[in-house]
DNA sequence: CCAAGTAGCACTATTTTGGTGCTATTTGAG
DNA sequence: CTCAAATAGCACCAAAATAGTGCTACTTGG
């Protein structure tokens, strides 16, 4: 319903957490005890991540995680669409290959296109923000408004 | 998690589908069995259009649902916004008014400003698309391409 | 009067999300 | 060598959100 969940945004948390201790390994204890995150969950969240590749994992004492790329180069919609959805894998998600396992309404669906480049256009705004963005503070302007003009002169005019 | 709830999407459904068929009255059985969607639960979901006001409904025999409204200036935010999320009405949802009920990290939680960046972003998408946008097929274009660029130049680039 | 509709609301079933338990393995430090 | 602090892996439970149904009342054209 249009929201990340709370894994996927613990995860986020973690990842700006990192992003200010490179060469070194940050336990999970630390991190959930900083924004008062239930540790065990956010520890399945960070193996995931893990697992993923997105972060590199340091075991025993002093152990903990570390990001496995810059920060500049990690996007949103990669981490989102690792940690989103935890059972099938999903990409780009289409109308297709979306969490309901294919969708049954596709043969008859009058708005499948439309939704499906409402999907591309959300997806486009996660594909252009890095970890690096997330992290640093809030950089200019007010911004509501310069969203909405930048919107209606050249994406969502076509959205249709 | 980023996706329509099945209401939304039926909703918006039979909305495109009224669009056609302007001064006349449709049925919810209709509606439901052009598209193989349940009755009951469209009925359910056409009924709380109706009490939003962007349907009309006329009882009795040869009764139905109508559009309240010119399909121009019914925005897909307006409809999205009725439909999602049945329970707590769901306005711009700012961390503090959306879902959770006022997420308790909002204290220390890092990723607040972006996080409510991105979903005014969303939140730009649907207020730029009319219910007329949804219903016309496809105009042009592959477009992809043209979101992404559209984006980088303006929009999300500044999303941080 | 009656069949076909909507209105309203409560209720059940299913799925998703949030969160925990437990056990094994790794590793730095005393 | 031993122990405490970590991660790894996985199953499991609990709560919430979603999907869908039942039933009754009211409305209206034929
Ligand atoms: S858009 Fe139409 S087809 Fe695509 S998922 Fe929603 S309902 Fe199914
Ligand atoms: S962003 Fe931070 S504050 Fe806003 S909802 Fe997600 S977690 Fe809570």
């Amino acid at each position: 319903m249009l929201q990340l969940t709370k894994r996927t945004e613990y995860g986020l948390i973690a990842l700006v957490h990192l992003v200010d201790r490179r060469d070194e390994f940050v336990s999970a204890r630390e991190i959930g005890d900083a924004y008062h995150v239930p540790r065990r969950l956010l520890a399945e969240v960070l193996k995931e991540l893990c697992r993923a590749d997105l972060l590199l994992s340091q075991r025993g004492a002093n152990g903990g995680y570390s990001l496995a790329r810059e920060p500049e180069n990690l996007t949103l919609a990669e981490a989102v669409q690792i940690l989103e959805a935890t059972p099938s894998a999903k990409d780009g998600s289409t109308c297709e290959t979306s969490a309901w396992s294919s969708c049954d309404l596709i043969s008859t669906c009058p708005i499948k296109t439309p939704i499906e480049r409402l999907r591309a256009g959300i997806w486009g705004l996660l594909n252009q923000t890095t970890l690096r963005d997330l992290a640093t503070p809030a950089p200019v302007n007010p911004l509501g408004e310069l969203i909405e003009s930048a919107q209606a002169s050249s994406l969502s005019a076509r959205l249709s």
